[in-house]
DNA sequence: GCCGGGCAGGTTGTCGACAATCGTACAAGC
DNA sequence: GCTTGTACGATTGTCGACAACCTGCCCGGC
């Protein structure tokens, strides 16, 4: 079928059809990013009129986006008051790190099953790249974004596009946690050693080390956000 | 605070505060169960007028209810075309289940590090007594709806609100798997007996048993939907 | 006979306006 | 002084209508 039609074998590139997504998607992308850059601090109520004026849409499209943020657990709608964005507290941070652990373990294993796992890896390696260059300048925002990205390129590189879907969020939540705490100071070679001890470890099809190393940088995570020390000995 | 206002004493009982959910909340809670009972099977293209003169609301309310199925990945948006009920080919199958099993083996993970399971494994007793009558009585109906309860309760008790977040979708989206192939005759005797493994390695804290029954069990039930046999040797 | 243009029908996308509800501030009464 | 009742402002919830768009069918031309 592909390229057999009535083009004359004219190379199409990558001229997909133009799909505009709905409106609604694009501002829930929109307000989802500026929740997570932190521009609408957490417990802030959103204005309808006022969002809407801003982005230059009506208040319908602005609410059907709003319902899509609220399915997601990113909003809070309370009747005839208003969204407000959802502060975390520390069982949500925990709950979120659970989440994405199993999420991340699960989008890790179905990338061991893979044969090739060549481009995942070279896309890994990129992101400790870029955190590398952000940890070198000092910049606690893009090291965020880099760890972001590393997380994100692992679930995207599993295939699976509910574990996807679900991991989107879990890091948007991830970052709402680091914008709230002002954690501007992580201790970011452990960081880095963690995230290349991953990366290793998927190369080299370890599954076993993947795993542990995988849910000690998540563990550690936490750690880090709720300001305890990390437990001393922890048989789980 | 509790307690210590000017009401003397007197005990509310349960009187919560009737936050009366949203309206969109109520319409996707509706469409959610139509979709899950099949009575919109995968692929029917849902007419908004139709159904929000079928609902007794507007379309506005409307439209942020499917916004918030679309975000749950139960409804495809097409623009200018209309809704359509998203029909799940086999990777889909594979990724549903691939994504319950994540799920759902970090919720009893997290349920065995509870100190006192009694009340959780009860309910699932009680799902797997409902289990037993329906397939007694062969009703497939039934069965599925006990089966789906076990694993709601199952997450829900790991006391995980993204965990049970996520999981309701799944298990929506499991509904709709077994309703459009007319899995109407699974050997229920199977099912009972994985059901009750599952539930006996829970009350007896063996993380192992845990992991590898409810893995068995997932990998079954993609096996019993596709209708291919069981892979002989897999060693993953 | 086949292809392109045009038209009609129906659907979704968007908007503005009205009604219901909530929070707050102020005044009145005990 | 404290509580209670009331009025106001602001916001959300809902509705109806118009515009944009896609699909399918019909017709004229080659």
């Amino acid at each position: 079928m592909a390229g057999a039609g009535g083009l004359s074998g004219i190379r199409m590139g990558d001229l997909e059809p133009i799909d505009r997504r709905s409106t609604a998607a694009i501002v829930a992308d929109r307000i989802r990013a500026a929740i997570m850059r932190g521009t609408f601090p957490p417990g802030t109520q959103l204005g309808e009129v006022d969002l809407a004026a801003r982005l230059g849409v009506s208040r319908g499209p602005l609410r059907e986006a709003m319902q899509r943020l609220v399915a997601e657990g990113l909003l809070r709608s309370e009747r005839h008051r208003g969204l407000f964005v959802r502060d975390l507290d520390a069982a949500d941070v925990r709950d979120v790190y659970t989440a994405r652990t199993a999420v991340e373990r699960a989008a890790a294993l179905l990338l061991l099953a893979e044969p090739d796992r060549g481009p995942a890896v070279a896309r890994l390696t990129a992101a400790i790249a870029a955190m590398e260059a952000a940890a070198a300048a000092g910049d606690a925002v893009a090291l965020a974004d880099a760890d972001h990205d590393f997380h994100a390129e692992l679930v995207a590189a599993s295939g699976s596009p509910r574990l996807h879907r679900m991991s989107r969020t879990l890091l948007v939540e991830t970052r709402m946690c680091l914008a709230a705490l002002q954690q501007t100071a992580p201790p970011s070679e452990d960081l880095l050693a963690e995230h290349r001890t991953l990366r290793d470890a998927l190369a080299a099809g370890d599954a076993e080390l993947m795993t542990r190393v995988l849910e000690a940088h998540m563990a550690d995570a936490v750690s880090r956000i709720l300001d305890v020390a990390p437990p001393p000995a922890l048989p789980a």
